[in-house]
DNA sequence: ACGCGGATGGCCT
DNA sequence: GGCCATCCGCGTA
């Protein structure tokens, strides 16, 4: 398993769409129960912030979104329809509120403890293909809301280059509010 | 290969 | 009270 050292803070302080299509290849690991797992990002989403009616940044800084509002390459795990959880890489300034969403990972490092996390997954394609499948095949919950990706148990590293001839723009899934604009990124297969 | 609806709980109005 | 940045199983084909 080869992939880069952790993308700077540099890297996160961008536009959100910039930094969306920039993550494609590149490697979301985590640490927990002393266990690795890692997947490559081959699906992504911007959310613009507090002027953008899908992103969580229009409800303002609550409890829930605290570290959505954080600096860039922080990571914003929230919990959705009771029982998933979902996980951003915060991009731009400190204190903006723009994110963007990790949908599916290429299942990389630790896929027999993946298969354990994820029993209801038949194939190991549908191990994290999905922003709920993903944290749960990587254990990722409230305990990494808030941890800084460039370090520690939640980190993102470099990878290998998507080319554009490889990535798709569609509107983003699942929201009823600016539904329309074009805003996720999806590595292809050709 | 689709489409539909239930599960399930935290948060905002 | 209603709305979710979702997932899964069941129905029809």
């Amino acid at each position: 398993m080869s992939y880069g050292t952790p993308l700077e803070s540099a890297f996160y302080d961008r536009d959100p769409a910039i930094v969306a299509r920039a993550l494609l290849g590149a490697v979301l690991r985590s640490e927990v129960d002393g266990v690795v797992t890692s997947g490559v990002i081959i699906e992504t989403e911007a959310y613009l912030g507090p002027h953008d009616p899908a992103c969580h940044a229009v409800a303002g800084r609550t409890a829930r979104t605290w570290h959505l509002f954080g600096p860039p390459g922080t990571a914003y795990v929230y919990f959705i329809y009771g029982m998933h959880w979902c996980v951003n890489a915060v991009t731009r300034e400190d204190g903006y509120g723009s994110a963007v969403l990790i949908r599916a990972l290429e299942p990389l490092e630790g896929v027999e403890v993946m298969r354990m996390r994820r029993p209801k997954a038949r194939r190991d394609r549908e191990l994290c293909n999905g922003p709920g499948k993903l944290c749960a095949a990587l254990g990722i919950t409230r305990a990494q809301d808030g941890a800084r990706l460039q370090q520690g148990v939640l980190t993102i590293h470099a990878g290998a280059e998507v080319p554009d001839a490889e990535v798709e723009v569609t509107p983003r899934i699942g929201i009823s509010k600016a539904a329309d604009w074009p805003l996720r990124w999806v590595r292809v297969r050709r």
